[in-house]
DNA sequence: CGTTCCAATTTTGCATACAAAATTCAAAAT
DNA sequence: ATTTTGAATTTTGTATGCAAAATTGGAACG
């Protein structure tokens, strides 16, 4: 494992990132409580930025902390996946009205560029490109849309990762077939500059993946 | 000032609680540097919990980090502020659905009582005791229906505390006589345990705010 | 009188130290 | 065989120590 404690300069946000990544990508499995000496040892630092980092993913949920016991990476039901996208609808929701609000007309040129390397296909069979440019799409509204203390949320609280991260094809709950037209309506709205409407057919869309997730939960009982 | 530093459990925490207190009630102003090593003897402990209290403030956007500088009390504009009542609006709209589908009945009847003393009157004035209810019933509201993430982010963003916080008489932003209908409309809507109607009108009620925030932010420029 | 510079001082970021709490594990008891 | 006990070990929470960076304050210069 490469060492961080080398250079010299917020070592801590340097940890976070890691940590961050290492929960992500599963080499630290939800439940696992975190080895503080021996991490700190892996990554050539001592405890005192890595339990810094703990704090700060503690905030965000990802880990948590019980006192005198140590930090668990944190494990989510499925409920509370289902409560994450709840939040995800109402503000996505929010950014998507701001975007039409702020957006630029170079913004807009290139937002109606998306997803047009899959219209007017019978079937969409690249899920994979296709998840690809969904999440590009997410994202780029939330740069313009969401600023400040949304974008914040969004970003601590891995909304968009997480619900990304439910366990579907390439992480879409929806189907490529019927969500792009979703998509297609939200540019339009956006690209009218039309808040109002942004807004809740972003919601609308949203609502589906929660409705499919709700569905699944159901399922698997 | 009474020292923290004596019993042994969780030090980090109550710090966290007491400089949180310490900035709502200006003991450090917007703008002020924090004074680790003064404050930290001040409070009979040393750097470490305190910086780790720091740590979460500066999660919650009520403290920020400059490396290598410190910490300073962080300053919201009035376009902040209106930033984080549009979060509010939509996620205690959301938290209004909620409630409004969870609910029991004997809540149901609490949230009947709320507001009885101010009805019939032709007129508010006293503005206190309305401002004291009008917090209650928000209050009450979340309880029930803002859980896990989303309670999460409420408390986290201090937004309830922060949106009351703004300058006006008792932190309300609205005349009571035109609010006390509103809230009337949100406890029927609840009861009916109708999600969308409790939502849309708590999104109307807070969206009222906004705007008049906004004229505020005009005039005074 | 106002800048610029630099040495003395303070503060930060991280490592290390250490007492108290939690965990482990093997021997004793049931 | 299972449970209980408790001493040895590990881990946590906090304090302390220290090098590097930032700040300060006044002397030198314009």
């Amino acid at each position: 494992m490469p060492k961080l404690g080398t250079s010299h300069k917020n070592l801590d946000a340097k940890v976070y990132n890691r940590l961050k990544a290492m929960i992500l990508e599963r080499k630290l499995l939800p439940g696992e409580k975190i080895p503080q000496e021996k991490l700190a040892q892996d990554l050539g630092i001592s405890r005192t930025p890595l339990v810094s980092a703990l704090k700060y993913l503690e905030k965000e949920k990802l880990v948590q902390s019980i006192p005198r016991r140590g930090f668990f990476v944190r494990l989510f039901t499925k409920q509370e996946m289902i409560s994450i996208f709840e939040l995800r609808e109402v503000l996505e929701g929010l950014a998507a009205r701001r975007a039409a609000l702020n957006i630029s007309d170079k913004e807009i040129e290139e937002l109606r560029d998306f997803f047009v390397s899959f219209q007017g296909l019978v079937d969409i069979t690249d899920i994979k490109a296709y998840a690809k440019e969904d999440r590009r799409f997410h994202h780029f509204l939330l740069e313009i849309g969401a600023k400040e203390f949304l974008k914040s949320i969004l970003e601590n609280y891995n909304i968009i990762i997480y619900s990304y991260q439910v366990i579907s094809s390439e992480g879409l709950v929806q189907a490529p077939n019927e969500s792009i037209q979703d998509h297609l309506a939200i540019i339009e709205a956006v690209s009218r500059r039309d808040g109002e409407a942004a807004e809740n057919l972003m919601r609308n869309h949203l609502r589906k993946s929660i409705a499919i997730l709700r569905k699944n939960v159901e399922e698997n009982r």
